[in-house]
DNA sequence: AACTTATCTGAACAATCGTTCAAATAGAAC
DNA sequence: GTTCTATTTGAACGATTGTTCAGATAAGTT
């Protein structure tokens, strides 16, 4: 045997990112071999490098496309009347987004260890672009006086930590819906910075 | 070359499981191999396994002692006036106690994937030991009438995931000093939880 | 139908993995 | 000083790792 009946690098190659996805976030970057991919793919390990130079790659590139993603949606959102409603609509979305892609936001966090340094530093960058736009909230909340917000950079740092929570408890068939979800977190986190 | 000079299993032990919670934290469980526990306290691969029958048991000690550790510091807590006192007192507590052991806390998280089954049940009850006391004394503000709370399991999961953020960014040599963290969050996490 | 190109196999590579164990030697007990 | 025991070495085991590549075959082009 040889190609096989079907074959094709556009079906092929997302394929492979997708069992990349799925196994690096339920066992770990490390723990995960190349074979294991490719079985899931329904192929053979060495057809996994006309898709990918090495397993690192394969790994940067799933976080820095979902980095991306999350800076271009969070790019997109409508602009609002004061920093009030910025800092909702900001909570809201990323609960929303975040949820959305369990298995991104796991690796985006806890494969940061296995990127090369120089993989590393373009993701902390793409990280750190993402939590400038919730400090520029709360900066702009001061500017207003709307927030009793005195350090706005941990405020961002404490508020994004406390919305990654609901990543560890939410389920889609539980008993609350994303509605309420979102509406419990408002309230918490308009409260911890506003009087 | 046989039995080496100065060996002790006194020390031998302690040592090992230092260097193995050193390089866990820092590299990840599936990415250390026991070679390199082993070179880094100074001894041949072999001679570990006089002190762990293997390398999973080596991991849920280290899991299991700092989790034990926690729960009986949380335990030793003095009693309070009413559940404001308390919860304050649990802030203070929960930020102290996981910035003086960021190795165990990282570990204890960040690898529960490792667990063999059996394992990871029984670190995950003693986890959900702990947030129930978090989560006790939300219910006892509520019957207080103290807390704007309704949801105590969801208060107490989002409290918990705020405080642990501080572990990734807080520094000792920072400008902050651990007071004024704990002053910060627990300013937070009173307002979000209170009127 | 003939030819070119894209895709995959299957075997092989050296390196490393967790673990076992007989042999060797240091420390402890007498 | 002799004996006993605790501790470590060092080699070995089979299994698995990421990666390479010549050869084979399907898809695409003419």
């Amino acid at each position: 045997m040889a190609r096989t009946q079907g074959s094709h690098s556009d079906i092929t190659g997302p394929r492979i990112r997708k069992a990349a996805l799925r196994l690096f976030s339920r066992r770990g970057y490390a723990a995960v071999s190349m074979r294991q991919i490719a079985a899931e793919v329904g192929v053979q390990a060495g057809a996994l490098y006309n898709y990918t130079p090495d397993k690192q790659s394969l790994l940067f590139r799933l976080m820095q496309e979902h980095m991306q993603e999350l800076l271009n949606s969070a790019a997109e959102l409508p602009a609002t009347e004061n920093a009030i409603e910025a800092l909702k609509q900001f909570v809201g979305f990323h609960i929303r987004f975040h949820l959305q892609r369990p298995d991104e936001v796991f690796i985006a966090y806890m494969e940061l260890r296995n990127l090369t340094p120089e993989n590393f530093a373009e993701i902390e960058a793409l990280r750190r672009n993402y939590e400038d736009t919730l400090e520029g909230i709360f900066k702009q909340g001061q500017v207003e006086g709307l927030f009793t917000v005195t350090d706005s950079k941990i405020a961002t740092l404490a508020v994004i930590a406390m919305l990654n929570g609901v990543m560890t408890w939410y389920r889609t068939e539980g008993r609350l819906t994303l509605d309420a979800v979102e509406q419990i977190y408002w309230d918490m986190v308009r409260r911890s910075v506003t009087r």
